[in-house]
DNA sequence: CTGTTAGCGCATTCAA
DNA sequence: TTGAATGCGCTAACAG
């Protein structure tokens, strides 16, 4: 590997010059700069990005952390933020918090270890006083998926209790008055905040909240089968079931399937996130539509606004759900 | 940020001693020890990494480059990767590669400058001879996804052929004699492999691969769409459709639906590659396994052992496929 | 077992 | 406009 020394050297030039024309900085002679210019292409010249790190004080990549890599959900995210620091030159790093206090802490303390410029964080398990102390720190973090007042412009997230608002009301609205509810964790605020939608729709339309039609699951696949089977053993009719998210929706189809239901005939169901594979299911889920894809995007955004100085983004912070309606829900029928 | 320095001051020893506890490397009395460590817990000491990089010649992390970030395919292979690297200390940098050669070159230079240790790569463009000369550098590399014999053990890979093979034996053992192929593009190494295996099949069975009925798609789901009806407007009688992968059996699954079939009855469909939501279709997909995850683990174990030294590893290279009946194939009748 | 010393490759003053 | 000098924080000989 070629360094900045043996450059430097065959171009005739100093050490300074050459670092100069490499980061457009102060003034350098054209033909100067077409000197350094050919060595570096004779010489197959890299920068050693490390070296760059250790001088500047920046390393050009920024942290983020996810609940999981796998999953629907959280690919297109990353998928996103990824395309967006990439094209300005950044790295990623990314490590995965599986919704767990140590190992979310964890996380950070090993991208801020790395020199990480800023994080992206969509964390569930630790408290925005955690959040708030790291926020006052050196290292700029962002948010997605989470609101604290407190961060200013630093937080990405959508209405989820609209979102739950939207649910209920979609299946209110086709009739049904008997619905019930597989909520994700209750500790996340997500979670905790679709339901309170859900419930605050039940109020607006005049229904009444049925406690033992409230299942909580993990928002996964197999809690939402487990969920399902809970609910159909309490015995209490339901005509519709809001899920706390796409994947727990596709478990209680499948549940209800096995049990002989046809959807959305005898069971209307609503999803939440809009995660790609909802399109593929069969009825097609209706569903709250999470756009993921451009908060991951923003958060990107707001980093290289904040922390490389990039100027002229449109960033938007603040996201509405809408309601997606498929062929999983239909009119309320005796 | 406290430096080394600092604490080896406040330790009233010299750095070396410091960086000795750090590394567990050479002799230190454990007294010694012990105060280097109080030291490092008053001043809330973390190592900045990148110094430590630059002076080591090591940055201890490896570089990943997949197609892409999303979809369901790669997210598990990540997230093995990561959590097997992660448990080593080693940082992942991601990069999607868009199965483009310009791309994956430039990801790959991309990874290069930042001083990866090794590289993991799931690439489709760029050509075996680029890689072999890649691998002859300085900077190791692992392929999974991708069988080039010179390449020693480095190479994770999945018999593609028999994975073909196994699909359309399945359907032809239930009794379909006609068969349609939708395949993967077959530019792509892996999409061609599994085309010859199902062609291999209908030869050991005595049928005839019937042109017209293999239709090239671009592995999305879209194109599943299409290339259903593009096989449809044929005009030839098939019973049993053997995608190139999950995702394009969806698509397809999805027009089958539309033209008022009923899989598997009028119908039968094979995947490839078993990825999650084939458990939440309906009817579930009957599809060739591909353990990605696992293939993710066996990559990252190859650099933690030819990288970072580290013995006793469980490693395989190659893996089989193998068929996973669901519901959506049933034996031919008239 | 511990301390001294010399870089790793580059950015960044300050002079010239 | 350019060059010389200094240091980023740490590792790795080498010496003691």
């Amino acid at each position: 590997m070629a360094t900045i020394y043996e450059v430097s050297r065959l171009a005739g030039v100093s050490l300074a010059t050459v670092s100069r024309v490499m980061n457009n900085s102060g003034r350098v002679r054209p033909e100067t700069r077409e000197k350094v210019e050919a060595a570096m292409r004779e010489l197959g010249y890299r920068p050693n990005s490390i070296a760059q790190s250790l001088a500047s004080n920046r390393s050009n990549s920024v942290g983020v952390l996810v609940p999981e890599l796998h999953g629907p959900f959280f690919g297109t995210m990353l998928s996103n933020i990824e395309a967006e620091l990439r094209a300005a030159g950044k790295h990623v790093i990314i490590t995965a918090g599986h919704s767990d206090e140590e190992k979310e802490k964890d996380s950070i303390e090993f991208l801020a270890s790395r020199q990480c410029d800023a994080l992206i964080l969509h964390v569930y398990a630790v408290s925005n006083q955690y959040l708030l102390g790291l926020a006052e720190g050196p290292l700029p973090i962002v948010l997605i998926g989470r609101d604290i007042p407190e961060m200013g412009g630093r937080c990405i997230c959508l209405d989820n209790e609209y979102g739950g608002y939207l649910a209920a009301k979609a299946v209110i609205e086709l009739g049904h008055r008997d619905l019930a509810y597989l909520a994700g964790p209750l500790w996340k605020s997500d979670a905790k905040e679709r339901l309170a939608g859900f419930q605050r729709a039940l109020g607006e339309y005049g229904l009444r909240f049925e406690h033992k039609l409230l299942v909580e699951g993990n928002y996964q696949e197999p809690s939402g089968r487990q969920g399902m089977k809970r609910l159909l053993q309490v015995g209490l009719p339901f005509s519709a079931l809001v899920c706390g998210n796409d994947e727990m929706a596709a478990g209680a189809i499948a549940v209800a399937r096995e049990r002989g239901m046809t959807i959305p005939d005898e069971l209307s169901v609503v999803g939440f996130d809009n995660v790609f594979f909802t399109r593929y299911m069969h009825p097609a889920l209706s569903t709250v539509n999470y756009p993921n894809d451009v908060m991951g995007q923003m958060a990107a955004r707001c980093v290289l606004r904040d922390v490389y100085g990039l100027v002229g983004l449109d960033i938007r912070n603040r996201f509405e759900p809408s309601m997606v309606r498929r062929a999983s829900t239909m009119e309320f029928r005796t």
